[in-house]
DNA sequence: ATAATAGATGACCTTTACGTAATATTTTTA
DNA sequence: TAAAAATATTACGTAAAGGTCATCTATTAT
């Protein structure tokens, strides 16, 4: 334990605090997705805010449904040109973009499937009710 | 090739129809989503008409997302109760519904991910601005 | 000091939705 | 009818995103 203010934190609690597995904040590390943090002497890995905020991005992006492979490209134009975040920042646009568009037209199928299939039931309906009654 | 008009049609014809391998034909065969369908003498499968309508509806709910396993318990809910229409399209729904509730779960998440980078891609803009000419 | 945790590494396992041979028949075309 | 093309079956391979040991070392609690 830190005797100074918790600037640094270990693997088990972040992976805690953000409610995922430490295995993942290994593997995200492990496929580049976060770059070697600092370590303890013995080798224990440390997360300072930068990687936390970081690790957090990586989540919001992945609950967007953007693949670790997606970031590994937005993180390869980031690492590329450094400071550039005139460029990481349109890629990344593009990225989400395409996602939004994906999205978008997903959302329109569901909508046009649900009422084709809301439709039918409403057809059977109708015409059960008709058997059943045999007024016309 | 049949003398009749063309009634039933072979998996590699019906392949290139739907734009898929005859792979992904035999799989949903395999995982039961298709169901056996009708062979000739030395076995080659043949698919009718309603066959290929159960094909493109897998393939349409693909296309949406749901994955070959909710398909199965869509088939699955189907299957016991043969005949209820009433039964299945419920359960359709139910299944369509959560889907566009996550679908639309994201695009507001995208969206409001999307407004954040563009202003801060406008931020960093501004400042750059302001660096270079330095007026106020 | 010593047991009990926590962390590190390496390696094999899992699921999904097929891809890709390999081999044997069948069907079609020449 | 012989050669070529399509099918069937079996079975191993693949990518994604970690899960799950097993073994070791480091840290923490008693």
């Amino acid at each position: 334990m830190q005797t100074e203010a918790g600037k640094s934190i270990q693997i088990g609690q972040l992976a805690k605090n953000l409610g995922i597995t430490t295995r993942t904040i290994r593997y995200y590390e492990e496929i580049g997705l976060m770059g070697p943090t600092e370590r303890l002497g013995g080798g224990t890995r440390t997360y300072n805010r930068d990687d936390v905020l970081r690790l957090k991005f990586i989540l919001k992006l992945k609950e967007l449904g953007i693949s670790l492979k997606e970031m590994q490209e937005l993180a390869k134009n980031f690492d590329i040109n450094e400071q550039s975040f005139g460029t990481i920042t349109p890629k990344l646009l593009e990225i989400l973009d395409t996602h939004i568009g994906k999205i978008d037209q997903k959302i329109a199928n569901l909508a046009s499937l649900r009422k084709e299939i809301v439709d039918y039931r409403l057809r059977i309906f109708d015409i059960l009710q008709g058997e059943s009654s045999e007024v016309s």
